[in-house]
DNA sequence: GTAAAATTCTATTAAAACGATAGAATATGT
DNA sequence: ACATATTCTATCGTTTTAATAGAATTTTAC
């Protein structure tokens, strides 16, 4: 489930996204446009722009804007930084792996294998869409024959 | 994320999916194999039991066994029961839909299309892998052009 | 019909995560 | 100096997660 951490965030990165270009936005704005809690949303922010993809400015005439055009910022990035991995369990994540307690030996695991392609399909959208796409339905599944 | 308790359900599962047609199960059994706390998987069993795809005896000689074939026990109905829908966002869940708070209007939402997307993604791997299938990457993402 | 073996039920718990709020501190422009 | 914004630190209540405990019930075997 993606959490309404992430759901906020996305949100607003979305709205810079139109708004590039067009000086900061503030976080009042934002908050009162998407519905979303300001307090909650400064700290969201907060934690992007650590992250490197937006930029703020302090004092009047402030507020925030993306560190870079939208069609260089992946989705995916963005849920990462706000909910962590993509992966539906952490032995199949590429970017935050962990050994299962339980699992006696990971090359055999079942759920491994099968969670594997879950996390690889939702990474190859989510790391495929920018905030600058109008995202249609880019990707089809293709079900060989077994 | 998958929870414990789905990927413990799940290893249960798997198992007596390999153990089908040969007689019921221990719990302790179960739990000993497994690395699964015993206790936590008693209600694990008991929610799928409730759910009709396990079955199960009491007294001597009894335990857990699936309630039809592995082939026709697919991965996504194990963790709809297990952790809830399969959508990472409540507006695009097929069994549980519900619209956000926030969202003023769905159509135009691009985390809705974008999550669409990664729920449909999931659900044709989840809903087609059984417990009988030792899972291959049967499945490939088409990136079209744009 | 009693004992042993098993699942079933109900309740409780501790810890973590989630969603949100409050207030003070700091930086910026005029 | 003042108003405007972000930044920082702390806290809070609720829900979820993961697990445990113990009594109740059903079944089989003798």
């Amino acid at each position: 489930m993606l959490s309404k951490k992430a759901k906020y965030g996305l949100k607003a990165m979305f709205y810079l996204g139109k708004h590039y270009g067009k000086g900061p936005v503030l976080i009042a704005h934002l908050a009162e446009e998407e519905n979303i809690p300001k307090k909650f949303l400064e700290l969201i922010l907060l934690e992007l722009k650590k992250n490197g993809i937006l930029h703020s400015k302090m004092g009047k005439g402030g507020g925030y804007s993306l560190s870079k055009s939208p069609d260089e910022i992946k989705v995916g990035q963005i849920v990462r930084i706000l909910d962590g991995p993509l992966a539906p369990i952490a032995c199949v994540s590429k970017t935050a792996y962990r050994k299962c307690d339980e699992c006696e030996n990971e090359k055999t695991c079942e759920i491994r294998k099968i969670m594997m392609q879950v996390r690889d399909a939702s990474a190859a959208i989510l790391d495929h869409t920018t905030l600058a796409d109008a995202p249609k339905a880019i990707f089809t599944i293709n079900r060989k024959s077994r």
